[in-house]
RNA sequence: GGCCCUAUCGACUAGUUGGUUAGGUCGCAACUCUCUCAAGGUUGAAACACGAGUUCGAAUCUCGUUGGGGCUACCA
């Protein structure tokens, strides 16, 4: 069997959004498994919409992900513009291969599959608004094709006249009357589609001088001998289009397989996911957070503390699934289990609680090691003062609490500073005038107690308080407020052991200092 | 409007050759553990869009309806 080779190929209109990922995702999956190559092109035949920066997020995009290209992206990081032996099909950005798609739109014209155009665009929007002043719609089609004006109707000569003398012009495919394209999608099966419903596409276009995506897409994938186009479901209406181009073109025999993807949906109400959705409902649709002209930044899942790892299980499993119940996993393991024919068909709702939970299922899998060092770089100068050990057992301690690292200062800080104040609700709860007698005996019991361990306090202090009968929960969320200044938390022998006992002592004596 | 895709708990989904108490995960609720809050454990509520048809038997096959999504640009 021949190499399986899949592109991934966005156009730099913006940031990337997690759909967009998603598709990435997939194709690399899929060539990973088969042991072919996952190829990255840029598709900017609209040199309109072109936003500076947006290629760059890409590939950054991609690299934070995992997800590298073996083709199209340099080791820099940057686009390869010029062949070589791991990159033969150079360049892989659209905007320089207009050279090559210039010979395959006129080849298509002196084959009779296409024709020139010289409507302009004016002239289009005039006759779309007649139409839909008459409830019905302009297409330009078999149909209408022979009242407009273009190579088919004009006279040869005054084609020749208008290719020289007119500055603008555009090629069209001319699609077939009445015809029946039968297509195959490697997900949704056998489809069928009468030519009569299509229009002429335009091949060319006259205001840029460039192909449009469908002429380009189908010459690269031929030219860099695409196996499989996994992409949008957008993209499934000009399916039959391109099937007619490959047959126009002659190359059938080298037709890629398709298989289009499901979008991924809004959590709430309709539509698909969208950018304003993100900031609306407080969650990111992009991988890493992005700044527009405007100076609007939208979040990304980076920097809103999601690890890599987990942002692509969640991609993944949003359309997919092993069909088993294991629902962690690695980019690895993904690319040994992953198939195409267990993507599902229908539009995925992105859900924020079970994208949380991955995290969270990621995190509990991180080492200490690795969470001190991600704590460390968020809480750089607050933890300056301690050691890799003393922050290795706060980390340990709030963990399992957590979601993000970027939780930990909230969950943990009171290790690393002592409480500036006390929680008043906590204070009128717990400080009371019969515990203001027992705190100061806890404290003396404490000061002679070794070693200061978390199960010898918890142990010897709970006897204690038995013996006493102060009450278990009165003594011990009285000096949880007194040590840390809130009445949550986690275990009170477990924060007197890492605080150690000078600490302890000293910040039961400030609060009781403080408190009266 | 036209064309295409699609339809199982609130969400993600399993259910690939018709026979299951329709399973799992997130979320939700209760209970439990417990010095609090989490976490953990146990349990629970929760779905085959609707209508015909085929069949002894349909979530599963067929048709229709309805809902959802996409496309309908000299955007991708």
């Amino acid at each position: 069997m021949k190499q399986r080779r899949v592109r991934f190929a966005p156009s730099p209109t913006g940031p990337l959004h997690m759909g967009g990922v998603r598709t990435a995702l997939y194709n690399y999956l899929y060539a990973k498994q088969a042991g072919g190559k996952f190829i990255l092109r840029i598709e900017d035949t609209d040199s309109h919409r072109f936003v500076p920066g947006s290629e760059e997020y890409v590939i950054e995009s991609l690299h934070w992900c995992g997800i590298v290209p073996d083709e199209g992206v340099d080791k820099d990081g940057k686009i390869v513009e010029t062949p070589c032996a791991e990159h033969p099909h150079a360049p892989y950005r659209q905007s320089q291969r207009k050279h090559i798609y210039r010979k395959y739109a006129e080849q298509l014209v002196s084959t009779g599959n296409a024709y020139y155009a010289f409507d302009t665009p004016e002239e289009l929007d005039a006759l779309r608004k007649e139409a839909e002043a008459k409830k019905s719609s302009f297409t330009y089609n078999y149909h209408s094709r022979t009242s407009l004006k273009n190579s088919l109707t004009l006279p040869a000569e005054d084609v020749e006249r208008r290719l020289a003398q007119e500055s603008g012009w555009t090629i069209r495919f001319k699609i077939p009357e009445n015809r029946v394209v039968k297509m195959n999608d490697l997900i949704r099966g056998d489809i069928e589609v009468n030519t009569s419903t299509l229009d002429d596409k335009v091949l060319w276009k006259r205001t840029d001088e460039l192909p449009t995506y469908h002429l380009a897409n189908i010459v690269d994938d031929y030219l860099m001998e695409i196996t499989e186009v996994i992409r949008g479901e957008e993209w499934l209406p000009s399916l039959p289009l391109h099937y007619l181009l490959y047959e126009a073109f002659g190359w059938e025999e080298n037709r890629p397989q398709f298989a289009h993807l499901s979008l991924l949906l809004k959590p709430d109400g309709k539509g698909k996911l969208s950018k304003r959705d993100g900031d609306r409902l407080g969650f990111p649709v992009f991988p890493l957070q992005w700044t527009n002209e405007d100076g609007e930044i939208s979040h990304g899942y980076r920097e809103d503390g999601y690890f890599p790892e987990a942002f692509v299980n969640i991609l993944a499993f949003l359309g997919w699934n092993p069909g088993n119940e294991q629902e962690i996993f690695t980019l690895e393991e993904l690319i040994e289990v992953f198939s195409l024919e267990r993507v599902v068909k229908s539009g995925a709702r992105f859900n924020h609680d079970k994208a949380k939970w991955y995290n969270q299922e990621y995190l509990r899998r991180k080492s200490t090691k690795e969470l001190v060092k991600a704590f460390r770089a968020l809480e750089g100068e607050r933890l300056s003062a301690f050691d890799d050990n003393y922050i290795g057992a706060a980390v340990e301690l709030i963990k399992e609490r957590a979601y993000f690292v970027h939780e930990f200062w909230n969950l943990c800080g009171f290790l690393f500073e002592a409480p500036q104040e006390y929680d008043p609700s906590g204070v009128n709860k717990f400080w009371k005038d019969d515990i203001k007698g027992i705190i100061p005996q806890v404290a003396h019991f404490l000061e002679n107690m070794e070693p200061f361990s978390s199960n010898v306090i918890e142990e010897n202090l709970e006897n204690l308080i038995i013996t006493r009968s102060w009450g278990m929960g009165k003594v011990m969320n009285t000096l949880r407020l007194l040590l840390v200044g809130r009445s949550s938390g986690p275990g009170v022998a477990d924060i007197m052991e890492i605080l150690g006992k000078k600490e302890v002592l000293r910040r039961i004596s400030n609060a009781i200092a403080r408190l009266g």
